[in-house]
DNA sequence: TTGTGTTTTACGACCTCC
DNA sequence: GGAGGTCGTAAAACACAA
């Protein structure tokens, strides 16, 4: 396949630091693939199965941390909207809300949305399965 | 074609935890 | 302090109706 990403506008941009010769790489069919797998199996991936994942997918582990960063927002984007259209659902005249209060119960805790490794996100929809190269 | 909306990489800012 | 989380955003790549 090789999707060959247009190349020649380097990094030009404006005062971006975009420091690669390409401003994105478009990701092979294969590696979109085992990190979908990956991602199916745990939302967080842990420090010995990114090495794995970059090494065998030809990414670095820096690509394959931002992947599952940007998997996480796009799957809490979708949440975000199914839930808007069932509440759209049950209570069909909705007068314009005043902007505040928009269910805080959404997806995401709205206290910086972190703890990733206490509690955080598992209201999510995942029982997050601790893997076993997660022990030493 | 092309205009436009959506998706996909990549990064900076800010925050939390160890 | 550094690693890694979310959030917001930029821009390339893609999809698709007109």
């Amino acid at each position: 396949m090789a999707p060959q990403p247009l190349e020649g506008q380097e990094e030009k941009r404006k005062g971006k630091t975009r420091t690669k010769d390409k401003y994105r790489v478009v990701y092979t069919d294969h590696q979109r693939l085992e990190l979908e797998k990956e991602f199916h199996y745990s939302r967080y991936i842990t420090i010995r199965r990114k090495s794995e994942l970059a090494a065998n997918l030809g990414l670095t582990e820096r690509q394959v941390k931002i992947w599952f960063q940007n998997r996480r927002a796009k799957e809490r984007k979708v949440n975000k909207k199914k839930q808007q259209q069932q509440q759209q659902q049950q209570q069909p005249p909705q007068p314009p809300l005043p902007a505040h209060e928009v269910t805080p119960t959404a997806t995401g805790p709205p206290l910086g949305g972190l703890c990733p490794s206490s509690t955080g996100l598992l209201g999510a929809s995942s029982p997050m399965p601790v893997k076993e190269e997660y022990l030493p």
